[in-house]
RNA sequence: GGAGGGGUGGCCGAGCGGACGAAGGCGCGGCGCUGGAAACGCCGUGUGCCCGAUUUCCGGGCACCGAGGGUUCGAAUCCCUCCCCCUCCGCCA
């Protein structure tokens, strides 16, 4: 949620920025705008009415305690109460749909974030390693997940319908190896893992700012008005809501393994195949709560972090910053890793990693007080670390044979009982 | 699922129609005591919004005792609805 003094004050300013992420908001900000002035202007007329039934109201009983019963008051107190009934009811209208437009208007980009449309504008930052050079046609992970008998789509969609997969054997037990693997890495690192609940309460969500714009994206119980997350990022970030936090605490660094659950509405025809976009993919997500001066600097170290899992596991990615039209919600700036994947011949996203400043801090009440005894908004970032289901797929791709087996990269056989090759069924 | 108990400030906890934004304690800050500290003593210390003079410091107002509604001139306090937490029993990994 954005600051409704800054709307107020900077409003040229916000609004043309806001509409670096696309036209629609800057109607948004426009719109509340003009709310904020109506709001305060009832406001400033019901507050009066109110100090002046509180004076009159005191007086009333202060008489009548002497036995002095004044009906000329106690009609004019009646007639102050109709009025304010009116006004009130009109400020709550235009207070409901001010503070609605505000949760549905997305996060300032920072100065530094390149302007642009969509992922195509994107600007790349930086490489790591070399995309292997095969000489044999590389295979699609799924393919290669099939035939070695770790990946059964087909019994997925049995099960669960299109979007879901079974991971059998040595994939099911890569899936575990990596889990442990990344989350052992960023506890060196001084992130204290944590165990979360995987159903959250929609205000939970609201929090991080998935509700109540992306409602449709969400797996939901309805009876139970809860929500499947769609990232470890919903619990960790809301730990804290409504707290505040003492100085000394501050920066907290979390990580977390959960499952995701996602509807990927709006993505019918988008990766069909293979492990890129399920409806459940395993995530060990990485998130930090911070004071303000602090969060560019820890944003810089929460990517080195998740780079961190690629080197170890040595897969070539490319960093890259997202431009101001491919931001997600919530965030201020965004780095994107993206792994390379022989068989799109390109690298693909396996991380997202953002400031979200104080955007859901001001949404769930995040707050830290300051030695100056102030409280303070806190800023929030999260980043994955990694997507689970992408990387095994990144590992097939890139440690492929041509006999159709695959080596497990050195940092990951420890915790495969030192498996060095998967190969093919019979 | 059944039966009870409860949600009050950073935390614990009292209040159960007006003088209550709320006793007391803890914590925190300041001062005193001390060579220094502990203990002790004194003082201060909730949040949000609006308005005004003022960019810091300030003054005034309004709201907030889980949420929403009602009764009343007046509600933390009485009534209704909902949410959440806890305890016991049952069931269960």
């Amino acid at each position: 949620m954005l600051d409704i003094k800054l709307i107020r004050k900077h409003y040229e300013k916000v609004r043309k920025r806001i509409a670096t992420r696309g036209e629609e908001y800057a109607k948004l900000v426009d719109r509340v705008y003009e709310l904020d002035r109506r709001k305060r202007e009832l406001q400033k007329e019901v507050e009066n009415l109110r100090a002046l039934l509180n004076r009159k109201s005191k007086e009333y009983g202060r008489l009548k305690r002497e036995g002095k019963e004044d009906e000329t008051l106690k009609g004019e107190l009646a007639k102050i109460k109709e009025t304010l009934k009116g006004l009130e009811e009109e400020l709550k209208r235009v207070e409901e749909e001010l503070n609605d437009l505000l949760l549905r208007i997305p996060n300032l980009p920072h100065p530094s974030v390149p302007v642009g449309e969509d992922e195509n504008d994107n600007v790349e930052v930086r490489r790591w390693g070399e995309p292997p050079k095969f000489d044999f046609e590389p295979k699609p992970h799924w393919e290669l997940g099939e035939r070695l008998g770790i990946l059964d789509f087909e019994r997925g969609a049995k099960l669960s319908g299109s979007r879901f997969v079974v991971k059998r054997g040595l994939g099911a037990r890569l899936v575990r190896a990596l889990i442990n693997f990344m989350l052992d890495l960023h506890g060196e690192r001084g992130y204290v893992e944590m165990y979360v609940p995987h159903l959250v309460k929609p205000e939970i969500l609201v929090g991080t700012g998935q509700l109540p714009k992306f409602e449709e994206d969400l797996f939901k119980c309805e009876r139970d008005n809860l929500y499947l997350i769609p990232t470890a990022e919903v619990p960790l970030t809301n730990l804290h809501r409504e707290e505040i936090l003492k100085e000394e605490d501050l920066p907290i660094y979390y990580t977390a393994y959960t499952p995701c659950y996602r509807r990927e509405a709006g993505s019918y025809g988008r990766d069909i195949k293979g492990l890129i976009r399920l409806h459940q993919f395993d995530k060990v997500e990485l998130v930090k709560i911070t004071k303000p001066e602090d969060s560019y600097e820890e944003l810089e170290k929460l990517v080195a972090d998740a780079e961190r899992v690629l080197q170890e596991l040595e897969l070539p990615y490319r960093v890259v910053e997202l431009c101001t039209g491919d931001l997600g919600f919530s965030a201020a700036k965004t780095y994107d890793l993206e792994v390379w994947m022989p068989s799109y011949n390109r690298y693909r996203e396996i991380s997202s990693c953002s400031n979200c400043e104080d955007f859901q801090a001001r949404r769930m009440k995040l707050r830290y007080k300051s030695k100056e005894g102030k409280n303070i908004l806190c800023h929030t970032l999260n980043g994955s670390g990694l997507a689970v289901g992408r990387t095994l797929a990144a590992i097939l791709e890139n440690y492929q044979q041509e006999d159709g087996s695959v080596v497990i990269p050195k940092a990951l056989r420890p915790y495969l009982g030192g498996i060095e090759v998967i190969k093919p069924q019979k």
